[in-house]
DNA sequence: AGCGTGTGATCAAACGCTTGACCTAACGTG
DNA sequence: CACGTTAGGTCAAGCGTTTGATCACACGCT
């Protein structure tokens, strides 16, 4: 009888240890160890080295990372938690951050994704501490704060894109505020004045920093504030479209956007009534989401969330590289001139 | 002398080891093993059992992950090599639901994110090679052929979203041919018969697959396949705006794009000529990135490249869960309906 | 008393590696 | 020649678990 083959289980063959290739290159054990790690307080002769280097080769022998972590008491592990690993591209440049500045220390990262579920937070949080990593960095796609999972206390943890107002307890955040007044400058640069800003309607750390900032920049600029000018839109594509006409009544030369989808929409209300960016109205972005902000047009002037340093910043915190100071460690964010912004043409554009 | 603080090294307490739980609990390691792990062969009282998980609460004791695998031989690892892991949401979602499959199972994924530098990528394998990895899914952005890196041979493995000829390579990848036929029958469904073909430049899987789909879909139809609305473009926002004037001067009711971008760069062609679209054109997309698609107007009607499922496939058929039958697994590409495609209008219109 | 049996738990040997302590020749030196 | 020294290694304990083999004991039978 013959049967259908079981989905092939493949050749396994057993690792070579480093027993192996004591006993292939005539020598103890521990001489192998001495030799691979090349230990400056043992005396191996040369001899010995070539002969232990080459029966490595020939065996084809890999270390067992696991072996070595055990008997060194400590892993080379460390441990990220995101909430949305795939919803944006947000998170993966976070983790590529962390990725690179923890391999740059010989660390390895354990990522797992829990997609907002509790459960499956608790879960990787678990994994990550029977693997005994050296530290957790937990991160979330939007900035925003959190309440800090009981399990993350029992190891060493940052926060990283959100923040809890537990003490002690450090994070890694975006300038919301510093990022708000950039915006700002990109259009004050170019000598608008009456510039529209449009807020999410979602209550957060950049719904409020922006805001903050853009103000900030305005008083620099001796410029009074005008809190008709602030409106406020669902943070997407349809929301940009609807508050197209709101904006225009304001009869502003310029709009700062919530985000760069907001402005994707605004782009497409503008045009829908025949107005041109930034020949009549100038825009900026926020996000700086490579997909949209570089390919629109005209290309989007906007200002970048720092989500790569977010993740290595967040990765140097952990290991103590860089110093908190015991509280939260902001980033800039830095505006990344596109085309979208000139300055403002004598006559006002005609509203709605 | 208060002296500044050095950047705080954390308290970073011994774990708790079995050998403490036992001794809290009054018993052998063993027993505490046998405990944990629900042995059903071995016979532990109901009161020994309490004891037991009462000290392993109290003391919050986590088993040592390496030291278990090191014992039983094989790791819970399965490594992830990705080329890109932050520049398209595309490997996010490879990653996402490799993630998720291997967590299904009881696995952790090992992520590495190379970007395309052979050196991460060979120190990234060796990496997974020495935590003893069950096997390694090797991943790329886009859909290509690869050279498979020899120090893959060392473990077991599968391509995904990639292909080498070697023989009895696993892969898992997208059907493009399969992605191109469900494009033109977006547009076939609704009556349309003279359809654009915009390809990439690049040569690729997608770029001969698609095309190859879609005169399947056409000739299905009973429409002759005509190879001057084939076009080429840059794939992305510029080439399909440069595209547009050729589009019309074809004089299709619709177009499949090579990818949503390319659509997206149409859109605004078609705009600036006072096109409209679906009512003057048609348009069909490919990918489903989701910030485009999703959000231009009028909503892309697309074709989504199956980039879960990869991931997840991939990690299915690395376990033996399933079966390749030795070869490549090609997963279809889903049509995803939106508002790009209505019925031709009678009148054809105006060429650009 | 002697024996089998079932129950409940312990012993101790691995797993692959690191490392401080120890061993053994061979080589000066006084 | 006895003695320290050095070069070149080996020994063996131990990291935290798992697990097949074993053990101690009480119970019920003959």
């Amino acid at each position: 009888m013959t049967e259908p083959n079981p989905p092939a289980p493949r050749a396994r063959r057993r690792p070579v240890t480093m027993r192996e290739v004591a006993s292939a290159a005539g020598v103890s054990v521990a001489t192998v160890s001495l030799v691979i790690n090349d230990k400056k307080t043992a005396r191996i002769g040369e001899a010995t080295r070539q002969r232990v280097w080459a029966a490595i080769r020939d065996l084809g022998y890999r270390p067992n990372a696991m072996a070595k972590n055990l008997v060194q008491g400590d892993s080379r592990f460390i441990g990220l938690v995101a909430d949305a690993i795939a919803t944006t591209p947000f998170a993966g440049q976070i983790i590529h951050g962390a990725q690179d500045e923890a391999w740059k220390h010989g660390y390895v990262l354990l990522v797992a994704n829990t997609e907002g579920n509790d459960d499956a937070e608790a879960e990787a949080i678990a994994m990550m501490l029977e693997h005994k990593v050296r530290g957790i960095v937990y991160s979330t796609w939007y900035h925003r704060p959190i309440e800090v999972p009981g399990s993350l206390a029992e190891t060493d943890f940052v926060l990283v894109n959100c923040f809890a107002d537990a003490p002690g307890v450090r994070a890694v955040v975006p300038d919301e505020v510093s990022g708000g007044r950039a915006a700002a400058e990109l259009l004050l640069a170019r000598g608008h004045r009456r510039i529209a800003f449009v807020n999410t309607t979602t209550p957060s750390p950049a719904r409020e920093g922006r805001l903050r900032g853009h103000r900030e920049a305005l008083a620099a600029a001796g410029i009074a504030f005008d809190p008709a000018l602030v409106l406020d839109a669902r943070p997407d594509q349809a929301g940009g479209y609807a508050v197209t006409g709101d904006v225009l009544a304001r009869d502003v030369t310029a709009v700062c956007c919530h985000n760069d989808r907001v402005a994707m929409g605004l782009y497409d209300g503008l045009r829908d009534r025949g107005l041109r960016v930034p020949g009549d109205v100038a825009v900026v972005g926020f996000d700086n989401q490579e997909v949209i902000a570089a390919h629109l047009r005209p290309a989007l002037s906007t200002v970048a969330l720092p989500h790569y340093d977010l993740g290595a910043v967040g990765l140097r915190v952990l290991l103590g590289l860089d110093d908190p100071g015991d509280g939260r460690v902001a980033l800039a964010c830095p505006p990344v001139e596109r085309d979208s912004v000139a300055a403002p043409s004598a006559a006002r554009p005609a509203a709605g």
